[in-house]
DNA sequence: CCCTGAGATTTACGCTGTAAGTTGTTCCCG
DNA sequence: CGGGAACAACTTACAGCGTAAATCTCAGGG
């Protein structure tokens, strides 16, 4: 619900569509048509919105113009009023999930602080497994996105990382998490459908030629091991090795 | 060219293609047609090894069963005779570009092993960017990716890591080699593309409210800036990180 | 000689994103 | 109040997609 000003810095020089903003002020919920029981009137909230449910609820595949439209009680053409273009939808969806993302702020711990980012950051790819192509490669990043790079480079900044080191710590960082979370939604994640699946592969699996793979296997398929804190684990990791890169000369654990 | 051998673990039972290997021993090349200049027959190793080429020519979009089909002389519907679906294809390609990558070899340093696995992962992916999304996402891993985490399990081992141990440091590694990669593909590589992005980027950027994230892009379109390094600064960083949760005791710089 | 069977082809279907043209409604201005 | 500009929604159409199913072609074996 926070962002309310999507799509401002990409440029893109639609015709039509794309903002509304300055227009005039007034809510375009409360149009026209009085007591009437129209449908309400579609905005480019409404849009994305509808197409961020259908994805989560269906899959990125499931999403078409025709049954966007369809959920919408509205032909697939009526869409384009509010969207440029297909894509322009997929920018759209990409800057309303990077709006769950927490942005750090300001005088906090920094190491708790981008914790909490990169946890957000997991947590909302995990929500919408469909964003996890689209965030990091769309190449026109809407306001949320800049918002949290603005926020966690602050961060680093904020704890003494000199620019050049800040930025190799956020694309460490941001490596780290994105390519946990696109590992983790690859392979099935609840116990009652991982077993048979691990199962399976481990029958098909030529044991003896691929043994460590299959002694991993093994101990991923066993149903005590709990990898909730996988990502953390990692995550902590990588912060401290952080924390080394700031202060080489200091001991293991720096408080 | 190495891998003579792909598809078998993942079973699939399909009717007719997909695997011909035992059937006989004739090498297919060599088939008929005497003297005559006809095309050369389709295998499933002509398939793929041009899927792979007109991928990394035109991207992944234009890879469609009628281009391909064109590229090889053939209608589309031929292609089904040694492709079970597009699903199929994508997975022989990705086992292709798997095959790409250096297996640690057992007794070696394994720090210097893992240092050359990642970074063969990493050019192999720079060299195929649409087999990004492939490689960690197929579900139906074929033989030549099989052989390459079972080597990095096995220098993890090798190298003292308990299971559990391994499993996390292949987590995050291949975490931090997955993520930094594609992060890499989306940004316009070389300096003569990146720089006019940069500015517009720049341009476009409300400086006021995103400062720390305008400096960072002053910082990385500067074209004296040398990004090459970057995938290895991160990945020795990693791989310390590594070594110090095996010897949580040890000192900072261990050898 | 024809039969067989594998592989190439043809045809067809339902789907996609979206360009282009048409209709309908709402709002502002005189 | 009427006229007309804006614009949202609808309709139609098109080229392209993956692939099921039926057909055609032709070398090799009986």
């Amino acid at each position: 619900m926070a962002t309310s000003d999507l799509g401002r810095p990409a440029g893109r020089t639609p015709d039509s569509p794309r903002r509304r903003r300055g227009s005039g002020a007034a809510d375009p919920t409360a149009a026209h048509t009085g007591a009437s029981e129209a449908r309400p009137p579609l905005t480019r909230e409404r849009v994305l919105h509808e197409a961020v449910s259908l994805a989560d609820e269906d899959g990125l595949a499931a999403l078409t113009m025709r049954r966007l439209g369809q959920r919408l009680g509205v032909e697939a053409m009526s869409l384009y009023n509010h969207v440029t273009s297909k894509d322009d939808l997929l920018d759209g969806m990409a800057d309303l999930v990077s709006d769950e993302l927490h942005v750090p702020v300001r005088g906090q711990d920094w190491r708790q602080a981008l914790r909490q980012a990169a946890t957000s950051a997991h947590d909302a790819v995990v929500r919408h497994p469909w964003a996890s192509t689209l965030l990091e490669s769309r190449s026109h990043p809407g306001p949320a996105r800049l918002r949290y790079l603005n926020g966690v480079i602050g961060a680093l900044l904020d704890a003494g990382f000199p620019i050049q080191q800040a930025y190799h710590a956020m694309l460490i960082l941001d490596s780290y998490i994105y390519g946990f979370t696109l590992q983790e939604l690859n392979a099935p994640s609840t116990p009652e459908q991982a077993a048979p699946a691990a199962e399976e592969f481990l029958a098909e699996l030529p044991v003896d030629e691929y043994p460590h793979l299959a002694s991993m296997a093994r101990l991923v398929m066993d149903p005590q091991y709990d990898r909730s804190g996988d990502f953390a684990f990692g995550l902590s990791l990588v912060i401290d090795a952080l924390e080394r890169m700031r202060r080489p000369d200091a001991g293991p654990a720096p408080g």
